[in-house]
DNA sequence: TGCTTATAATCAGCATGCTGATGATAAGTA
DNA sequence: TACTTATCATCAGCATGCTGATTATAAGCA
C-alpha cells in the first residue's frame, strides 16, 4: 500500500547528480579566473586546439575536443566575429573550411593560458594532492571507456 | 624566440576537459536508458524531488539541486505541459507557487526508477567494483567544497 | 558520362545553464 | 500609513549541447 512514496530516491545518492554539479562547478571556476578575457571553455578549447594544429577542419577539431560538428560551427561563429579565428575554403576540397588563428587569436591565447591553469588546479584543490592524481586516472578510464557515447567520439589518434 | 608555440596545451591534462566530457558520457548514458520515457536527467531530478516533496516552492527545488530559478522555470514549464507537474498558488504569500506532481507525474516516476539506476550504475562500471565508492567520495568532496560557487548553491539543510 | 553514395558544414528545433533586469508581492520601518 | 527593502518568479539575451534534415561537394561505379 505504499504506492505513491515507492520511489522515493535520495538525489544525494546518485553519481549522475555530482558529475553534473562538478561539471557546473568546473565552468564557474574556469569563467572566473578567465573572466578578464571574456573566453569560455568551450571556446579556450577551440582556440588551443586550432593553436596546436593550426590548418585543421571542423570535423577534426570537434572530434578533438568531443563535440558536436552542430556545436562547434556556433562556436566558431563567435570567435570569427571576435576576430580570433579563420575559416579558409580548402584548396582541395571545397566542402572543408580550414581553421587557423588570427594574430589577436594568439595573442589572446596565450594570455589566457595561466588563468586557465590555475582555475585546473583550483577545480581540483579540494583534495589531498596525492588524490588528485588518482582521481584524474579514474576520470580517464570512466571517459575512455565510453568514448563512443558522444556524437563525436575522439579519434583513436 | 618560441613566441607563437608558446601556449602549447595538451588538453588531455586538463581536469576541466575530462569533467565536460564525463558529464556529457553520463547524460547520454541516461538517455539512452530512460528514453522510452521521454525524460531528461534535469526533469528526473525535478519531478523526483518534488516527488519527495510535495508542495516545494520553486526556489526551494533550485536549491536543492542545484539550479538557477531561471533555468527552473523553463524546466517546469516543460513538465507543465505534459501534464507530470502543477504549480498551485501558495494561499499565504502570492508570490510563491507551489509544486506537486499529478497522478501521471507519479506513475511516471516510478516508472523511470529502475532505468535511472541502470543508468547510474553504467556511468561508474568502467571502473573496478572498489574504486566506484572512492570515486563518489571524491566527487562529494569537490562538490561540497566548492558548493557555493554555483548561482543557487545547495542548502545546508 | 550519369547515378549513387558518402562526407563537410550548416540549419531548424529543442533543452540546459548562466547573468542581469523586471514585475508582483511581502516585510520591515519611520 | 508611506517608504524602503527583500524575495519569488519570470523574462530577455547569450552560449552550450543534442537530433535530424538539408545543401554542397566529392568519390565510387556502371
Amino acid at each position: 500500500m505504499k504506492k505513491a512514496s515507492a520511489a522515493r530516491v535520495d538525489l544525494e545518492t546518485l553519481p549522475g547528480h555530482y558529475i553534473r554539479r562538478l561539471q557546473q562547478i568546473a565552468v564557474a571556476i574556469f569563467l572566473q579566473e578567465a573572466e578578464s578575457h571574456g573566453v569560455t571553455p568551450v571556446q579556450y578549447a577551440a582556440l588551443q586546439t586550432v593553436g596546436n594544429a593550426p590548418g585543421i577542419d571542423q570535423r577534426t577539431l570537434a572530434s578533438m575536443i568531443g563535440f558536436d560538428t552542430s556545436t562547434i560551427a556556433g562556436v566558431i561563429d563567435r570567435l570569427e566575429a571576435r576576430g580570433l579565428m579563420q575559416r579558409n575554403a580548402s584548396p582541395g576540397d571545397r566542402r572543408v573550411r580550414l581553421l587557423s588563428l588570427t594574430a589577436e587569436g594568439r595573442t589572446l591565447l596565450e594570455a589566457v593560458v595561466p588563468s586557465m591553469l590555475r582555475a585546473q588546479e583550483r577545480m581540483l584543490e579540494p583534495l589531498p594532492k596525492p588524490q588528485r592524481a588518482e582521481f584524474m586516472r579514474m576520470l580517464r578510464v570512466l571517459v575512455t571507456a565510453n568514448n563512443e557515447l558522444s556524437r563525436a567520439p575522439r579519434d583513436g589518434s
